[in-house]
DNA sequence: GTCTCTGCAAAGTTTTTGCATGCAA
DNA sequence: TTGCATGCAAAAACTTTGCAGAGAC
């Protein structure tokens, strides 16, 4: 897939890959920003975004902002569910539901190509469900 | 649900509410101000978005922002899936497919307590079709 | 040497918030 | 009257962008 423009490999693209192929949850830039900084202290929040964005438009990794103010990035190695925390907004990998299969087929939807999916559960994490067994009226945290 | 909090009945959130209704596609809160901003003028971008933030944690509506920078409003009358147009951003309600079913009956995944999941088909709309029949390469407007 | 990428900072967008006043109950 | 909601404006949060210098090739 042409991108029409020549890339150059640095230091700092490297390290963003790396770092976010490390992880199995997805960060948001900023978190990313942080992580990476322990690495290459000197680097900026400008250079993640426009890696990020730049190695999004590759299809090398995936935007999600699934839900919540901020986006998330994804290493896109092949295409997977999401599970997403209710309470701290966390977004984790989700092993494929059977229903894959079924929703792949679909080619044609109220006159939209379709081109691909996105399922993303909601629910409450260990962390959370440990941390307030159960909690409910307005905490301020409602995501969804 | 209790919210704990009594709430007025404002005409202002009167006719958020009214024009969401009336609308088969999803607004960022800045389309749904410039409507509601036709019957009433004085209206601020604020009040949209603290009434659609409190209408959205009483259940009356949800916010979607399933892809890209600005969150998007749905009444949410009964849960349903969407259809997201990669080109324009547009968002509309997918008839639900045959895999709601499915995979409603997961209550528990990768040690979450799943209460909810969101489904969202990416394609071209019947509008992006028709005015740019095919088109690839960079166009500077990539969202996913 | 050429041309992309970076760091920095400024600007742009989207969303939230403080405060005095307005208005529903 | 009471106190939640509004309008306005300022601030905050998140993201993009311009530019000069650094670095990849």
């Amino acid at each position: 897939m042409p991108n029409g423009k020549f890339q150059r490999n640095t230091r700092q693209r490297r390290v963003i890959l790396e770092e976010l192929e490390k992880l199995t949850s997805h960060p948001t830039a900023a978190e990313l920003y942080e992580i990476v900084r322990k690495r290459l202290p000197k680097i900026s929040l400008g250079t993640v975004y426009r890696n990020l964005e730049r190695l999004s438009q590759q299809g090398r990794i995936r935007k999600l902002d699934s839900s919540g103010a901020e986006n998330r990035f994804d290493i896109d190695l092949c295409s997977h569910y999401h599970v997403k925390c209710a309470l701290c907004g966390k977004v984790e990998d989700a092993p494929d539901a059977p229903a894959k299969l079924e929703i792949g087929d679909i080619k044609h939807l109220s006159g939209y190509d379709i081109i691909d999916h996105r399922l993303e559960f909601i629910g409450i994490c260990p962390d959370c469900k440990r941390r307030e067994p159960d909690q409910e009226e307005d905490s301020g945290r409602v995501i969804w």
